[in-house]
DNA sequence: ATGAAAGCGCTAACAC
DNA sequence: GTGTTAGCGCTTTCAT
């Protein structure tokens, strides 16, 4: 009894042919209402699963997804994205799935709108992008929904667009992390400091987010009195005069820096022989580590460009192909780490 | 020209037919040197890939999957994982896949006996499971080489075996993990507690090297003098005397547990209004996590036994099914939880 | 020792 | 609207 499997069973069952069946699973082509209520009974009682192997043996090709990041030059972070976008691509073409990258420069708002023109000649069935510039981002996302390509967004948050998903972290909870972090291990009154690095006005954002979670931990702990929290943005790149003279006239217990130049307070810190103040910063790039093995860096907060870039090809790939759900929004989790658990972080390239 | 792709390529180039050409690709059935030569130079010529999915398209469903874990009954650890394994499931059986689940007590070797053998009674392609009782593990280990059955271990390592992969985690060094942060958030000269639970002697050789870890950082931090810590294993169930009579004659900073059971001492902790002791333990639990939450537990070290064992899962099927390389041993990164990074592990369902 | 042919479950083009 | 059919690249009979 019923020996048959799959598509062909539930065509038997509807008392319809396979390709009736195949329309109302895809919606396409016009079927009968009538039709479609038994063929969905079908599907039902049966609990049909399309294969997914035959499926995509079929439809070899045909998903092309255009990913846009920016350029890796020297910059640790994005390089680790392109490993995790180099990883999911190999992963994804044994299914037919074509990845294009198209690289922009992180300061050259030109760059990114050359990109995005670029990726839209190649016509893919959806966009990855991350939305550095803000305006640009907006145009680019308008420009994709006119043509119908389903965008997903990541890294970034772009306020005001409405992707199919958008996968990141939470800048705003992870100043909050910071900030308990840095409850913990400095003593309850101790003098803080906020440290930006402002050479790239692409961060602010972020950076702004991430103070105001910092000292919104605060606030929390302590209603009533406030710890003394200074903020300082060194704007230009002679860190060092700026940093000593900040040194010399404060007493600060505890440093959070916004970005990923955490490094550059390490590395001051620690030719000045001033091995008490507390560091923490964001980012496994390889100066960091450094000083966190050292024991001058306490904790990096890890976004793991890697993997976000990696879950955004996929769980885009998951979509097209299998029409998994996809999550509209993806907080990542923010990894803590230390020198003792980084060495399961950093040799994490094996998935 | 050369319009056709794959097998049927390579045959007519090599002049022979598809057949001829699957035979020497599997090294099956008969055939001619002369033959043989041409089809693999023109293998090598056209730099020939199979396609793995109409390979495995064509072999439906010969891929079976015993996987061996403990009861989740009321261990939510166990639940976690079973969960992980149920996702697992959903995503291979598109691929043919059959996961055959098979529990087992943690307290009762007899049951771990029965899975192992009812397991076996499925002539699996492949097994994975978690070896709380070492010598039945070996033993199972053993037996499933006689059967060339490959074997994944995971969650628990099992000296002098070699499996095809183990994942886990390196209890030693989530011990020194613990250590550190302990230091970080006690005073340098503070007295410490390290305790065991130990109802279920299935979990010592992970109790005890997390408490070899956590050592092993105090050693190495400050060669000279030790710290005071001293080590405690709760025996039977009467936890609040033992803990009462504990607190009443030493003055501990903080709280070293060895397994998930530190909601214990938080409860315990918060009732006596002690709070002022650091509390750090392992599993998000949902005890464990309230306690967190309220600032009673200020770490948990996540073993993520969800992933660990999706992980287990999709490893294993990329190795069977689309030959993709395996790691002999996947250590899964310590993830460092405090109430403030809680939330984006514990919503993380969606992959 | 080798070739031809029938599918695996699905999609898409084409007929009615 | 609906059914039929030719493959996707591979494995596996079954002849020869």
């Amino acid at each position: 009894m019923m020996k048959t499997k799959g598509i062909k069973e539930i065509a038997i069952i509807a008392g319809v042919s396979i390709g009736t069946v195949d329309r109302v699973i895809h919606r396409r082509g016009k079927v009968s209402a009538e039709a479609k209520k038994r063929v969905e009974a079908a599907i039902k009682e049966t609990e049909y699963r399309p294969n997914l192997l035959a499926r995509s043996l079929v439809n070899k090709t045909k998903v092309k997804i255009a990913l846009i990041i920016p350029d890796s030059g020297s910059d640790e972070y994005w390089q680790q994205s392109k490993a995790g976008a180099e990883e999911a691509k190999k992963n994804w073409d044994s299914f037919g799935v074509q990845l294009h990258t198209f690289h922009f420069h992180l300061n050259t708002i030109k760059s990114f709108e050359t990109a995005t023109r670029k990726a839209l000649l190649l016509s893919p069935s959806a966009v990855i992008f991350v939305p550095i510039f803000f305006k640009q981002g907006i145009d680019f996302v308008t420009e994709c929904d006119k043509q119908k390509i389903p965008v997903v967004i990541f890294n970034t948050h772009l306020p005001g667009s409405n992707p199919l998903s958008f996968i990141g972290t939470d800048s705003v909870q992870s100043g909050i992390l910071a900030g308990e972090l840095m409850h913990l291990i400095t003593s309850p009154t101790g003098e803080l400091l906020v440290l930006h690095f402002d050479e790239d006005a692409r961060n602010s954002p972020h950076m702004i987010e991430k103070e105001k979670g910092f000292r919104e931990f605060f606030k929390r702990q302590q209603p009533g009195q406030a710890r003394r929290i200074t903020t300082l943005t060194l704007k230009n790149k002679r860190y060092k005069e700026q940093l000593k003279s900040l040194f010399k006239s404060n007493n600060f217990e505890g440093v959070f820096i916004s970005t990923s130049k955490a490094y550059e307070v390490g590395e001051f810190l620690r030719n000045e022989k001033n091995p008490n103040v507390k560091i923490i910063g964001f980012d496994l790039i390889s100066k960091n580590i450094e000083l966190l093995q050292k024991g001058i860096i306490q904790f990096l907060i890890h976004q793991n460009p890697r993997k976000q870039t990696e879950l955004s090809i996929s769980s885009l790939c998951n979509y097209l192909l299998f029409n998994k759900p996809i999550l509209r929004s993806n907080l990542f989790p923010l990894d803590i780490i230390t020198r003792s658990n980084l060495s399961s972080f950093v040799s994490d390239e094996g998935k």
